[in-house]
DNA sequence: AACCAATGCAACCGCCTGAGG
DNA sequence: TCCTCAGGCGGTTGCATTGGT
């Protein structure tokens, strides 16, 4: 965003002594460029002395690492970044900068943003708590998958993922039976995130834990060396459900229509009628009430628009 | 065309941590 | 051990932009 064009909100250029807010303008760009330059990073506070600029040193670095710096990548998230926020998110929450440090030319802020205008809106949608299970079970088993079947989809970003058993049929996990299924320890990774994919990520490890769950292998354009190992999944919050509701669950969840695997398209209003209410679908589950489980999803499907819709 | 609400994002705030004296 | 300060971090705010009516 160009702040040329933009006011300050405080302050005025004769006010000599008092310290300039708000967005920074081109001329002061090109002093903390010229002077960062001339003198590196670092001593924030002696910079916004000695460059001229009248910002707090606090600002001249937010300034720097947000939006001057070189290497600062621009522009949308690519799936295979989205992808990773949320796995990194999952792992360690809101560390929004050590996050970042594994998404190559992107700052903590802009991911921090990402969560927030992103992630967080889904929640306020289904009127669940982005810290609640029930929340993150839906990102592993709708958004995340909906990343990869964009990311397999070609020409649609530059970067490319290099992922194991990735065109295995969607339905190929969630298929077992019940008794078929992997124990929760094992399902870790795949019966949350993709429930069906068996997303086997080689990664680099740099802090040293165990690689032993999906881990996603970026290749081409991502350095690998920044993507760190994705530690264990927790076990999915579904593992304590009746089987059967959530082989249900995991049914509804596939039929969905790959080509517009989208979070922002799903509906729930638009889910089949008894389960419409998510939080009552899964404490009803939880209380072993039938509900998902009493309707025939056979022939279901989520049309383009990510609405549910019947065949009949 | 005008208004309003929602959205996205840059920037700020306040707290925490670690280094140095 | 305590104090001070710079830098880092996560949370929050403010405003320009966008979309809908």
């Amino acid at each position: 965003m160009s702040t040329s064009s933009k006011s300050l909100s405080s302050s005025s250029e004769d006010d000599s002594d008092q310290l300039r807010r708000g967005p920074w303008t081109v001329e002061e760009d090109t002093l903390l460029i010229n002077y960062v330059s001339h003198h590196g990073e670092g001593r924030w506070n002696l910079l916004a002395k000695c460059s001229g600029l009248r910002r707090t040193g606090k600002s001249c670095r937010l300034r720097w690492l947000n939006y001057l710096k070189p290497d600062v990548k621009r522009g949308n998230l690519s799936p295979q970044e989205q992808l990773l926020i949320l796995e990194l998110h999952s792992k360690w929450g809101n560390r929004w900068s050590k996050i970042a440090q594994h998404l190559p030319g992107r700052t903590d802020n802009e991911i921090k943003n990402y969560w927030r205008t992103r992630v967080q809106k889904q929640a306020r949608v289904f009127k669940i708590d982005t810290d609640s299970t029930i929340f993150h079970d839906i990102i592993r088993s709708y958004w995340m998958p909906s990343l990869f079947q964009k990311i397999e989809e070609p020409s649609t970003s530059g970067m490319e993922f290099q992922h194991s058993e990735i065109s295995q049929p969607l339905d190929s996990a969630h298929r077992h039976s019940a008794a078929e299924a992997p124990a929760p320890a094992q399902v870790a990774g795949q019966g949350t995130l993709g429930f069906s994919q068996s997303l086997d990520l080689h990664v680099q490890n740099q802090d040293s834990e165990p690689c032993t769950s999906s881990c996603i292998s970026l290749s081409k354009s991502m350095d690998t060396s920044y993507i760190s190992q994705v530690s264990e999944y927790p076990a999915s919050p579904f593992d304590a459900m009746v089987n059967n509701e959530y082989e249900t669950f995991l049914r509804a969840c596939y039929y969905a229509d790959n080509s517009n695997f989208e979070m922002e398209n799903l509906n729930l209003e638009s889910i089949p009628p008894a389960a419409g209410n998510f939080e009552s679908f899964i404490s009803n589950s939880h209380s072993g009430e039938r509900n998902w489980g009493d309707h025939d999803l056979s022939g279901s499907l989520w049309n383009m628009d990510g609405l549910w819709q019947t065949s009949n």
